[in-house]
DNA sequence: AAGTGGTCTAGACCACTCT
DNA sequence: GAGTGGTCTAGACCACTTG
């Protein structure tokens, strides 16, 4: 009989490779919050002395946390805890006339306290009676209605928006989650349907209703990977596409 | 005055890291044919020496290939060309009743040699007027119509689909390229969009025409990155639903 | 000039696959 | 056992950014 092995001498992860192990170590201490979005971790040399690594190894690590999207790198500065992700990116799915890259304006149509749902509560990860801010706002290009968004927020975190002047919060959410509540969007995923519009929803978009609409629901989520907003956006099916490459 | 310097020491290629100008110089190799689909490359560490780097320069050279979805490793096998994809992908952009991950039965309801329109000569990267394979495909899941498929070939590459029994020709469209005609795909690329259905479109389906659908354009591509198939795929808008994540 | 990340080396050893 | 890819090391040197 032998004992149990490590994969790898000297690692203390069994079933993990060393800089597997690095990576996951230092992905706990980033979501923890111990370099806040934005700062710069040690250097990788100071990093490998201090882990008792070969320098490669520890790049490795890096190398991983990179792909996983928590970090960036540049060359001669330093390696960086990734901000947030921008906004704007609910435009990559459509192709509005004289939507040339320009961020569209923002305008927000209603806002209020309510309990959560069971839906929103689910989609939120808070139980349901929760209060949450309830958004709806319009998007407009070029002075035309283009996007349609409902938006349900958990209002531990986001106490700060609901009495702040929504006039001042300028065309993009994200920046504005950033700046009021410290809130980083770091991962969005987007569910794309197809559905019809409501009277009101139409009406909102100047469109007939019952009008064929594509309906993207949004779970953002930050670092620590709790979803920090649910959000439903509905845009005229005509404006709709999208490109992807399989291989 | 000094002279161009390389980029990196011994680098033959000015701009290129060494590892890159390798993988370039091996992309050649595989582009041209000389390890064929599926097929094994030298091992790393046999290429390492004949082109006098150090294992792990060369390693890095084959990493970049399999980020470029040129070749897969497999550990304590080899390093492989990969096989062109598989088929089935359509599938994923739609959830059917009873759609559980099954391969959809395939019907060619036609199949003609034509001369290409502009349109198709632009999409395949002939001449207009060059002599295509024009096939129109239904895809059924459970003897339920639930795809339909207008696909445009280059005859050069296709001809012996022109004359061979489409009843035996199976459910995937793919591995029929590869087996019968020696075409890999490799790569393609989805344009989504909107539009409503025609009435023979609708006929087809058993849907009502002017029934809203989601029509998928293709552009599928071989090793060389010529462009072998052209294809708008044809669906029930409300079976669309495709996941996003941004990071 | 000092500090950062990026490239490359030469070698040891481990893990997986097939015969 | 022989051959493959995967991990790790210790160090040299290059390229980029900032003061």
């Amino acid at each position: 009989m032998t004992s149990v092995v490590p994969l790898h001498p000297g690692s203390d992860v069994p079933g993990l490779s060393r800089y597997a192990a690095l990576a996951s170590a230092l992905r706990a201490r980033i979501v923890a919050g111990e370099w806040p979005p934005g700062s710069a971790l040690p250097a990788e040399s100071l990093l490998a002395t201090q882990h008792q690594v070969a320098l490669g190894t520890m790049r490795r690590a890096l190398e991983q946390l990179v792909n996983m999207g928590l970090v960036e790198r540049i060359h001669g500065k330093g390696t960086f805890v990734r901000q947030g992700i921008a906004g704007a990116s609910m435009l990559r799915l459509f192709r509005f006339d004289s939507g040339g890259g320009e961020v569209p304006q923002s305008r927000i149509l209603s806002r209020q306290r309510v309990h959560a749902s069971a839906a929103v509560a689910r989609q939120l990860g808070v139980a349901p009676g929760e209060p949450v801010l309830q958004l709806q706002r319009l998007r407009l290009l070029a002075q035309r209605p283009c996007l349609l968004e409902d938006i349900w927020l958990p209002l531990d975190l986001f106490a700060a928006l609901e009495n702040s002047d929504t006039q001042a919060w300028g065309d993009l959410l994200y920046p504005q989650f950033a700046n009021q509540c410290g809130v980083h969007v770091h991962r969005a995923v987007d569910h794309i349907g197809f559905a019809l519009l409501t009277g009101t929803q139409a009406h909102h978009l100047q469109l007939p209703p019952g009008h064929p609409c594509v309906a993207v629901e949004r779970n953002a989520h930050d670092l620590t990977g709790r979803c920090v907003e649910w959000r439903t956006t509905r845009a005229d099916a005509h404006a709709f596409h999208y490109t992807v490459t399989i291989t």
